[in-house]
DNA sequence: TCCATATATCAAGAATTATTGATATGTGAG
DNA sequence: CTCACATATCAATAATTCTTGATATATGGA
């Protein structure tokens, strides 16, 4: 992860439509969730939801699969924990006793 | 961590000015660095880093102090963690399999 | 082939955000 | 008190991003 690339994933997130989409997909799992469904789910149009999917999944965040007429999505797990290690890289400047409690309070309902 | 600060943190760090700003003061630690050096090392303009400061604050996601006539600007470690807590917040549906690798690959470089 | 469904793309206007020069505020020194 | 330095605020323009209606593409079924 670089800081194009970074900046592509923050811009993606930093929208609320596409923020509460990217969750979704968190919630939903590996199995994701067809275009349609995450629109209707969100209450979003059809082609704001389109184009907002596609800013997720340029960014890296989110993959697709077409399955028949629908295209299904999906969390890209590699994709937002590239981006959290962005965030956190070479933090505190070396001094671990400074920098361990940022990873390991992040608990992790699963 | 509520959507509209997620999305203000989010916001905050999807420009590249501050994007810079926050990494640069993650790394120089608890100690921090003035507004005046954050300015300079990155090449902006005064003004224009100012405002920014103010918005990575506003976000919470860095604090200040005042010394003497400089303002030092501090990382504001329990701000990133509530961010990053919440882009993972429910991964995966509950299915922890999938899950676990997600925040346990990210390396912490100190 | 023709139709219906699901999703994507386009173009234009609306809204938001960034940048800049000018100026204001706050602090310490003399 | 006045000056110099450090940072913040303001207002206007520039640039970017969002939304929307219309339309296009892709797939499966009859």
């Amino acid at each position: 992860m670089d800081t194009p690339d970074a900046l592509s994933a923050l811009s993606a997130l930093s929208q609320e439509a596409r923020l509460n989409a990217f969750r979704l997909l968190m919630r939903a799992g590996p199995t994701g969730l067809p275009a349609g469904e995450i629109a209707t789910t969100l209450g979003a149009r059809q082609n704001t939801m389109s184009t907002n999917l596609s800013i997720l999944q340029h960014a890296g965040l989110i993959t697709s699969t077409r399955e028949g007429r629908s295209i299904r999505y999906h969390a890209n797990l590699d994709g937002i924990r590239g981006l959290l290690g962005f965030l956190v890289e070479d933090c505190c400047g070396g001094q671990p006793e400074q920098c361990q409690p940022l990873l390991s309070q992040i608990a992790c309902p699963c």
